[in-house]
DNA sequence: ATCTATGGTCAACTTTTTCTGACTAATTGA
DNA sequence: TCAATTAGTCAGAAAAAGTTGACCATAGAT
């Protein structure tokens, strides 16, 4: 568990997500310090472990979003109670 | 807070802390595939980011005890429900 | 005095993780 | 048609994490 959120640059994917949808280069923009490898690996990760869903939107400028999915939603509100220790 | 307890055994010496004070060599011998340098760092860490206390015991046998601290202990039953999910 | 147990440290090496730069491929706008 | 945006992949280099084996110092038992 630890190990699947555990990563560079996983922990801020984790926190940008709750805030809605992400898009592969709006993240490269807003994180500072990241690089595409990096982040598509971080994403990867976390679609194959569950955490975020890796959708297809087929509309005007047709792009990917990754949110957070239910087991990914189901962590938050322990990592909030984790960051106030 | 992921970073400090992220590491190939930090996990289990936080599983073993909340069973009662860790010795160095006998968490050598009950972790397996371990090493003295890593667990040395990881323990080390662990002090440092105040989830143990390490305690040097004047007895019989002098030693040194590594046992959860407040902070350590607050931890415990967020991991656990992590776990559950 | 020597051996074992305690709990380490150190330097060198290997493995894993992360970063960099080049490249791809589909879609959209001018 | 050309350029930009979308979302990546790939190979190699660099950096970080983990491992290994040698060594050190204290204490207790033989």
């Amino acid at each position: 568990m630890l190990k699947q959120l555990s990563g560079k640059w996983k922990p801020q994917i984790f926190r940008l997500a709750v805030n809605g949808p992400l898009r592969f280069n709006a993240l490269l923009r807003t994180i500072e310090g990241t690089n595409k490898q990096s982040l598509a690996s971080s994403l990867n990760e976390l679609v194959k472990a569950e955490y975020l869903d890796k959708v297809v939107i087929r509309q005007k400028p047709l792009h990917i979003e990754y949110s957070l999915s239910e087991k990914g939603r189901a962590v938050v509100p322990l990592f909030m109670q984790l960051e106030l220790l």
